[in-house]
RNA sequence: GUCCCUGUAGCUCAGGCGGAUAGAGCAUUUGCCUUCUAAGCAAAGGGUCGCCCGUUCGAGUCGGGCCAGGGACGCCA
């Protein structure tokens, strides 16, 4: 808010004036807003820290601060809008505003709609945010559905932020484990044709590898019974690319909308790699050994050197992922997000010691680690495993629980915190579930909308803010005016949870308010007032939802 | 063995760069619907912030050392 930077300034002025010997930055003067009423709107430490290398107490330093700041207040607005400045020990500066600050939150929401809360943090630079990128063996699972909650919500936030968002997929659609799933097809395929087979022992060995099989079976009849080149490699590809589909469909109605998809099958073709690996060399990055090409990663702080051609002469995944990663920096992205699983991790530095032996910058890249969901169904554990096609898929979880609860699910803890996923209790229609919580604030908010014009209240133009004094009133206000520096910190710590927990702030703000005055009465002017303040309320909750992608319901 | 994540109320978790009496939801107990949605509100109980040491006006937060749980450490992808 423009109130709080302002009253930085002139608390920084005015600290600085009075101890000229101390070093004082703006950086320094932290705002905050109390928990106790009785501190005021908003406090500031600044006299506790200056006081030590002044020599005198924290109190002696508030008084002097507080005597330079009523002096240089006067002359700005921000006169009208405090109406008390105190010291409390051992030396905090406590502000009290007036109402009118206040209002000017409902004003701003009033002016900027669906926008308020956005800013111009990105400046318009180009961000990729490259996410789930399961490989194409099977379903998507619960922790890939986590993965794509954060990732699209991280883009919505960062998009809200002004970044221009670029939301990436990377289809791992080569190599062994291409190799295992044409060939669990193949052997599905050819039991299907009565022919004895050996399932291959790290197969994959879900039932839709069967009804994968029995497609083919279907559409080709015994075309492929023969186990030659053309048959493996048949089984391959189509297996890949039914897959992707099924994952195409998935994110599609998990509400994640890709805007590049790329395949490395492709990247290999346009000989990008043996790009990739020349600059490299030509940097000195590459050296050979044991017969073997080492990337030279410890330059850059990796433990150990990696492999990127192996002694048969075939490419390590790092070998792709390096020239995947050149492409991305050359499609001119400023900054590049890569959101991974944990069992990734290990990978992080390897990865980042790639784009800077490449040349680019080392915060050009962020490997955010999606820490995994644990499935739980009430108190049992649901135990998962894809080789063993044991596990629940995102698509199971969102017909269970519907996309908006799973979306507010994965969205609802840190992501480097391990997630406890109640399928059960996501299920529920009931007040246990943390969803509807902030959902019927929404529908709740509509429906009055909705009654007040049964009533007649149908002019809401200029309505006056003064009339909102109830303690409610103000509360909920002031936890609107919350919404901008929630959503600065999420882009800037890249952790969309912020903002679950802020919903459910302005919930039950709402909910109160809601519990103890009556939004439409006999009194036009108040119920105008009021209308306006629920309007916005509307405004944050369903920007808020939609950021997450969560729908706000107008009816519950 | 090395590295990463985690440890806060009975349970699941929040706690911007250190700040005043550590918070929320659920669960438990108790109140509140003739008036806009009770999927709601209000109140109560519930804590050695894993343990120890340090840094300082002040530590759940920062540093060091332990303890416990989970995960990663391939010429797999």
């Amino acid at each position: 808010m423009d109130t709080d930077k302002l009253l930085k300034k002139i608390i920084y002025d005015a600290s600085r004036k009075l101890f000229k010997g101390v070093s004082i930055t703006e950086q320094n003067i932290i705002l905050q807003a109390p928990k106790l009423p009785e501190h005021g709107h908003i406090s500031t430490n600044i006299a506790m820290r200056v006081s030590k290398a002044a020599g005198i107490s924290g109190m002696e330093a508030a008084g002097k601060i507080i005597g330079a700041i009523q002096r240089n207040i006067i002359k700005t607005p921000l006169n009208a809008k405090i109406s008390q400045i105190c010291a409390k020990e051992p030396g905090f500066i406590n502000f009290f505003f007036t109402n009118l600050a206040i209002y000017d939150v409902l004003e701003d929401i009033n002016k900027k709609g669906d926008m308020y809360g956005s800013c111009d943090m990105g400046k318009n630079r180009k961000i990729q945010i490259e996410f789930v990128s399961a490989n194409p063996t099977g379903p998507l699972s619960v922790a890939h559905g986590r993965q794509a909650a954060v990732g699209d919500a991280l883009g919505n936030i960062l998009d809200f932020a002004g970044w221009k968002v670029t939301r990436e997929y990377f289809i791992n659609d080569q190599g062994r484990q291409m190799d295992i799933l044409g060939e669990s097809i193949r052997q599905r395929y050819l039991e299907f044709l009565g022919q004895s087979h050996e399932f291959p022992e790290e197969g994959y060995k879900g039932e839709y590898i069967r009804d994968i099989a029995k497609l083919v079976m279907d559409k080709y009849s015994d075309k492929y019974i023969k186990p030659d080149e053309t048959a493996r490699s048949f089984f391959r590809d189509y297996g890949c690319e039914f897959i992707m589909n099924v994952i195409k469909s998935e994110l599609e109605d998990f509400g994640v909308i890709f805007d590049v998809w790329t395949s490395q099958a492709k990247l290999v073709s346009t000989s990008k790699i043996e790009g990739a690996l020349k600059i490299l060399r030509k940097k000195k990055f590459l050296y050979e050994s044991e017969g073997a090409v080492w990337f030279k990663s410890t330059a850059f702080g990796d433990d150990k050197d990696r492999v990127v051609i192996k002694s048969d002469g075939s490419y390590t995944y790092l070998a792709p992922d390096i020239a995947y990663h050149q492409d991305k920096f050359q499609r001119k992205f400023d900054k590049v997000i890569n959101i991974w699983g944990p069992d990734h991790h290990g990978y992080i530095p390897r990865i980042t010691a790639a784009v800077q032996a490449l040349g680019f910058a080392k915060d050009a890249i962020t490997v955010l680690i999606v820490q995994l969901a644990t499935l739980w169904r009430g108190t049992e554990q649901v135990r998962m495993s894809t080789r063993a096609g044991e596990f629940v898929t995102l698509r199971q979880v969102m017909q269970d629980t519907g996309k908006g609860a799973a979306r507010f699910f994965f969205l609802a803890r840190k992501i480097s915190s391990h997630l406890d996923f109640d399928i059960e209790l996501a299920k529920k229609q009931s007040q246990e579930n943390p969803v509807y919580y902030v959902q019927y604030a929404h529908a709740r908010i509509c429906n009055i909308i909705e009654h007040a014009n049964a009533e007649g209240h149908k002019n809401t133009t200029n309505p006056d803010f003064k009339l909102l004094i109830q303690q409610e009133e103000l509360d909920l206000i002031r936890e609107l005016g919350e919404f901008p520096s929630v959503i600065a910190l999420c882009a800037q710590s890249l952790e969309p949870c912020g903002i679950v927990s802020y919903l459910q702030s302005v919930a039950n703000k709402f909910h109160s308010f809601y519990d103890k005055h009556r939004v439409v009465s006999d009194d036009t002017e108040l119920t105008k007032a009021r209308l306006a303040l629920i309007a916005a309320t509307k405004t944050v909750l369903s920007t808020a939802l939609r950021l997450l992608g969560v729908s706000a319901p107008i009816k519950m």
